[in-house]
DNA sequence: GATATATTTGCATACTTGTGCAACTATGCA
DNA sequence: TGCATAGTTGCACAAGTATGCAAATATATC
């Protein structure tokens, strides 16, 4: 587990680690459908530039997927992808992978 | 999910969140007994004081657990509830769990 | 073209956070 | 009692971050 990888995790709890973010992600988490940002700000009262900073932050770090049409942006959860990484992180701190050897710490 | 429930989570990925944090994290991940916080120390490149108070950031957020014995305080990661916690998102974030009906969100 | 809606960006501001250093407390040992 | 080691805390500081507002951009509609 080199330096990149430490912080590149870090990067991925610290973007899902702040409450109106992590408000947007349980948001999108209970949407089938992709929703745009004018949508999602009812779900923190903050205001609209705030909400595009964060989607924008979470996108960075594909949490989020967007496809653009017209002039909405569309947004959904890239789910699979933030799931495995939550579980990846799981797995390599509940063994104890010293012993068991299936990690490159 | 209420706003109590969405803030405990996100101190706990804000916590992981950081990268002297997190590795510290991983350094207790690949010991099997306790760790004092001096040997801790070893793992980033940061004053005593520093370790310090990311250990006790990681202890408050009951990432970690430590005893004290003597003048030392030995630490080792809580894996279970930690992994658990981290688990529960996953799968929160994974299904769509408006269809589901498995989480009162 | 004019106007409305969606989103982004610049700016200012308040707040938080990570850090090092020095001083401190607490415990162990001679 | 005196000294060494482990860990914490106060202080100062730099850097980062979340936020709101106003202005700008982009696109749709009339």
């Amino acid at each position: 587990m080199d330096a990149a990888e430490i912080q590149k995790t870090a990067d991925l709890l610290k973007a899902l680690g702040e409450f109106n973010r992590l408000s947007l992600v349980y948001n999108l988490c209970r949407c089938e459908s992709s929703q745009n940002a004018m949508c999602l700000c009812d779900c923190c009262s903050v205001d609209a530039s705030v909400v595009s900073r964060h989607l924008k932050v979470l996108a960075e770090r594909d949490i989020v997927k967007f496809d653009k049409v017209g002039r909405e942006k569309t947004y959904r959860l890239n789910r699979n992808e933030v799931a495995a990484q939550l579980r990846e992180l799981a797995d390599l701190i509940e063994n104890n992978n010293c012993k068991r050897g299936n990690y490159d710490i």
